[in-house]
DNA sequence: TCATATTGTTAAAACGTTTTATTATTTTTG
DNA sequence: CAAAAATAATAAAACGTTTTAACAATATGA
């Protein structure tokens, strides 16, 4: 049987308030010798505080939820491992929750971490159509007046009062520095291939494209864009047309897409750079890795999850205090396959670009 | 203000305990009229019990821990997603604890997880020399009367009485298919890179390695197995002086130091398969998308996660049944690396490979 | 008709804490 | 030395449930 303080009351001849008192630092009121007899007593008896009675009383349970559509995608499992490491520096749990992109799961999850008494819920949304569940969702952490903060997908507000804060890296930034890298490069004609429209990034990231191209008085053309699906077989399909059609360098909205594009390059025997550029999203593992090292536009991951914890946990305490959005600047690791110089090594000492920007 | 069981008693005029009776559907003395009234009242006041306060009297969270290394390895972010996927088909929630294989943060987690009250914790130690730590955890968790499942890493048991149950693949065997693999293909003199030695699985890795040399009637030469550390540089340092001996094929402890073969044999204009076959292991996601793509042995990762949940579960729930240990069958997927014919597709339909076995 | 069985409902204790108001004791002050 | 103030410890209520024994009311059987 676990040893409760009632047991530590009874060994020291104490009250079980006294015991509660001393274990929780509180009240200056108590002796010396108290305080040393319940100690050690504690020490003794490796008394442990039940968290679920604690919880009960307190209304507060160090624990935070994770809703995430898929651990094993590299992406969430690195805003995972940054959120997990803050909560444990901060005296949290974290619960994780995968919905594979299932709205219902949303809905689901929200609830069961209510019920289970979680201090606030880190949420990225399953990707769909069905704003209503979002909303939802919104609205339950909202009744339950559990803090909420979006992570990596936003979601347009519909007014002010609802808006809920959010962290993510800045994807219209991105997309932009990725182009005006191509054409820094000399490129005129760069084909996009972007992530599907339903997702907030996938648009933002064309945003930024077509804000280059336009700074650059080029005229964005429609049939140079094409809408993916983050995987690598779209990437080769799409980059097949793109290619018809004269461009010299594709920028493609994630790694996965680009590593398609290096596929059609080798079916067609087109050298990258010599004969096509490719630029990616997300910096994979990989993609320094490869024949030809993939530059990549990388997002700080690992510190939104990081952040984002730091942010709700700030809320928690002052519960009148809503944080700010935040978007991070995301970095352009330019390697072999744009022609541009490596920037893997030597590290830039110079590392504000990845430092919060309010938007 | 959370609608309790005590505002429904008060609604509908009835006492405390009928309405838990009814929402627990305990008891089949309370009749059809009451039964119906509660429900709506319930349905109309949406209410929610509050886990922390059932948890409190039953003893029960429906939560499991899951401690691993790293969460950002695809490795370990798989076997998540089957715990986790496992957890929520049986209504459990799952706490996550990233140890960056830390021994010590294994023994905090532990604490964390059980003064949180979860109902069973699954356990992918972190590699040290410290055995020390390892049985502090075992101990703390059967003094707490927790079950306490190993997941990937075993341990050699010290004594029947204090021996965890585990669930891993059977790394001996992969070991012995990648061997036998290569030595079908003609090969004698193949080069072994291990991983570190102070991990169960890299040893059995090896054994199953020699099992099949010594099959085969070739002595092991010792001078062809280097111990390597899981990462691309080392597999391409270590391959240099195993090409240099004279090695036809070289099998890789894990996929990322294949790579590193593969970027030596690259360097040493060697061709793959022709001149070198190269073979990893964990099948990571890239293998396949590689230029020559990797013969790997693929563990069924996914199903060990959710596998082991499954089983703590079923001891939870009967708690004097402790469940055996099992090894899975990992997949030998045969590319071109080895010069094979590629087992990528078609899909083989027979799938008992991957099936559990007992060790 | 009375004892017994059945049915439906509830009071009360328990789970392990926190917290506030109260009491008991000692010390200080005028 | 009595009153006031400061110090130390505690009783009791609360958190939101589950669960068991008990109760009341009705039905059954002899």
């Amino acid at each position: 049987m676990r040893v409760t303080i009632k047991d530590i009351a009874k060994k020291t001849g104490l009250s079980v308030s006294t015991v509660s008192l001393v274990m929780n630092h509180k009240s200056d009121r108590i002796s010396e010798k108290t305080i040393k007899t319940v100690m050690q007593a504690a020490q003794e008896m490796n008394y442990h505080p039940n968290r679920l009675a604690v919880g009960l009383i307190t209304k507060k349970t160090q624990t935070l939820g994770l809703i995430i559509p898929d651990i094993a995608n590299a992406f969430f499992a690195e805003i995972a491992k940054g959120a997990e490491t803050e909560c444990q520096k901060q005296g949290y749990s974290l619960i994780l929750c995968n919905t594979n992109d299932h709205p219902e799961k949303d809905v689901d999850y929200v609830n069961v971490l209510i019920d289970k008494g979680v201090d606030g819920i880190l949420f990225t949304m399953a990707v769909s159509s069905q704003v209503h569940k979002d909303l939802q969702c919104f609205n339950i952490a909202k009744q339950a007046e559990k803090p909420m903060i979006l992570v990596d997908r936003t979601v347009p507000a519909e007014n002010k009062e609802m808006e809920l804060p959010y962290v993510s890296a800045d994807n219209v930034l991105g997309g932009y520095m990725a182009t005006k890298h191509l054409l820094e490069m000399g490129h005129r004609k760069i084909g996009f291939i972007s992530g599907p429209m339903g997702e907030q990034s996938s648009q933002n990231r064309l945003f930024g494209y077509i804000r280059a191209l336009q700074e650059a008085d080029i005229t964005f053309d429609p049939m140079l864009t094409k809408v993916g699906d983050y995987h690598m077989e779209t990437g080769c399909r799409l980059s097949a047309d793109l290619i018809r059609r004269g461009v010299t360098a594709i920028f493609a909205g994630n790694d996965m897409m680009a590593y398609g594009v290096y596929k059609q390059a080798k079916e067609q025997n087109l050298s990258i750079p010599g004969d096509l550029a490719v630029l990616g999203f997300d910096d994979l593992e990989f993609s320094q890795m490869m024949e030809v090292p993939l530059s990549s536009v990388k997002q700080p991951t690992y510190k939104i999850g990081a952040y984002a914890v730091q942010k709700i946990i700030r809320w928690i305490e002052h519960p009148e205090q809503k944080p700010e959005s935040v978007c991070f600047k995301p970095v352009l690791m330019i390697r072999e396959s744009t022609g541009g110089v490596s920037s893997d090594r030597p590290q830039q000492k110079e590392r504000k670009s990845e430092n919060a920007e309010n938007t």
